[in-house]
DNA sequence: TTGTACGCGTTATCAG
DNA sequence: CTGATAACGCGTACAA
């Protein structure tokens, strides 16, 4: 070989390799519109190949002042509501050549700015950040304001959240879909319900309590029994017992969102309850977990890759004049865990 | 203010802004040992609060030579087996303040080395691959080649797998964990066996499918039936069928991993065939979507999370002679799914 | 201890 | 269409 492997090769090298200038080489590249003569971009190309040159991308984002990887803030990887998220993002960005850089918050609102914070560090295009808004003026701006300089490097921001951010944002349609969830149930046969809610100052959760109260008032039935908990698995779980001890005769709860419902599951199976026989229950989100859970739970879905994806083109197109909200329809799934009620 | 919003504020306009040059402004933060006065340390600081800089990561990157980001290779983010690995990957990178970057190969292990060649032009520190190696000597090789230019750039490389590359690796424990669960299974009085496996080159479903003959011959049992499809619930559920439609008496069915199991039980559902009344099914791996999964299935349980945080200290630690095998035990879980088998 | 100056690998500007 | 050359923002010998 002409080169000896001293460190990695720069396009200083396929171009020398090459007999073409540095321009040139990275012309052949990426020169807008083919302004290189063929031959000598055959030339740069069999140079690249014959030394396996792949280009510092550190270097490019210094010379062009941005890079090509898109940060993706998620509360949890582990939960299938975020995984199926980032799964969609990821194959979006994939066909458009983009890499994602993945950071947990692990439900710390302070964690959100401080990965935003190091996200803008990296000079991320742009930045999707999923989850739940939550209740607090201090937070929302604090987090504003290091949207702002993140915007400021010349970055992107969208939100999949309710929309209070000032910027683009995928709403789902919490309130609509459990307000529909809710009269569906009382068409059912449902009448005295209880809703197993996560932390209060978690609009998503506070939305979709809102969302089913509005539907039972409109149906004329009595307002549901609320307990509050974590928005996890175990948080279903706990507040499932803790409205199981009070002992009232509910005969349909909602968690307000799947992995709870799946959590108020167990804690029915080990106290012995059995779905839908003792109590009917049903979910929202549609996590892909609930294929494989039994009785199949009733929910209201959202199409969470679909979202990822919708995130990702908003965040790469142009922007707006005024930030973009595009809403995401619930579709109300009745399955096993939530039959007709026969009479009583 | 003193400095107009022209653009992202650099570290050049913190040294300013402190009275300090470029040089004691660079040294107040990452200065090997504190080789800056105090004093000069805290205006820097002040001015960089004030400022609210933000370090650019990629001219960093360009001066050391190096970045902070890891680069993490999964098949599919949605499925859980990977997602729980990569929530310990990223907990793990937090606590060294490390940035995650997430690629999905999406069972192409030709979109692994591109991905690879990809973190290599990011110039991550390193890359950790995750998922069962293939068979196949060619595209070994491809991928050898592309790690040796990935670590030619002073990156590092480790993989949970099998240990076929010459990089570090954490290593479940496959075969040894298949053998002992066939061990358990016949203990618990079933001698029919079948199995489902995966493509027969992932060589993962290979060393499982191995161990479990391998326990079984041990003790003295017919050798089990096999159905190979793929490695998904998908493949799960359509071997299952297969298997049935092939209505031969089998008592127990092991599934080569637990995403198989639950499309296989999702199967067993549709055709009424009650689990496990006329069925027992074990599985491996023990994903999270277990403890929601109906009746519960036994399993070999793997450490995900540990192992994800296990390769990431790999990849992250001195380099060694020789490549490493950290080697993962599983742990085989008896449940429902498996009951002892009473006299037929 | 602090400051000056150079280099990192690319892109982009401006002459040829 | 091609080739010098100046940025880009930061780390770090080297000099003071």
């Amino acid at each position: 070989l002409s080169s000896s492997p001293t460190g990695p090769v720069t396009l200083m090298d396929v171009a020398r390799e090459a007999g073409v200038s540095l321009a040139t080489a990275s012309r052949a590249f990426n020169g807008s519109t083919r302004r290189v003569r063929e031959d000598l971009r055959q030339r740069v190309f069999a140079a690249a190949e014959k030394l396996d040159y792949s280009a510092n991308s550190a270097a490019q984002a210094m010379a062009r002042g941005r890079t090509n990887v898109v940060g993706l803030l998620v509360r949890d990887i582990a939960d299938p509501y975020f995984s199926s998220i980032a799964a969609g993002v990821m194959r979006a960005a994939d066909g458009r050549g983009l890499l994602v850089t993945l950071a947990s918050t692990l439900n710390d609102p302070a964690r959100e700015v401080e990965h935003l914070a190091s996200l803008r560090g990296q000079r991320c295009r742009s930045a999707i950040l999923v989850g739940s808004r939550v209740q607090g003026r201090a937070l929302e701006e604090r987090l504003e304001q290091e949207i702002t300089a993140f915007e400021g490097t010349g970055g992107r921001v969208v939100t999949i959240s309710q929309p209070r951010l000032p910027v683009d944002t995928v709403v789902p349609e919490n309130r609509a879909g459990a307000r529909s969830l809710a009269l569906e149930l009382v068409a059912l046969g449902y009448r005295r319900f209880a809703v197993l809610a996560g932390p209060t100052r978690l609009l998503a959760s506070k939305d979709r309590v809102q969302g089913f109260r509005d539907g039972l008032a409109v149906a004329g039935v009595t307002a549901p029994v609320v307990v509050s908990g974590e928005f996890s698995r175990d948080g279903g779980y706990d507040s499932m017992n803790e409205l199981l001890d009070r002992g009232n005769g509910i005969d349909c709860v909602f968690a307000v969102n799947d992995v709870m419902a799946v959590g108020a599951m167990a804690a029915c199976r080990q106290r012995g309850l059995e779905l839908p026989r003792d109590l009917a229950l049903a979910g929202f989100d549609d996590i892909v977990t609930l294929r494989d859970v039994n009785p199949a739970l009733s929910t209201v879905r959202l199409p969470l890759e679909d979202m990822g994806r919708l995130a990702l083109d908003l965040v790469e197109s142009e922007r707006q004049q005024t930030p973009r909200v595009v809403k995401v329809k619930g579709e109300v799934l009745l399955r096993a865990s939530t039959p007709r009620k026969v009479a009583s």
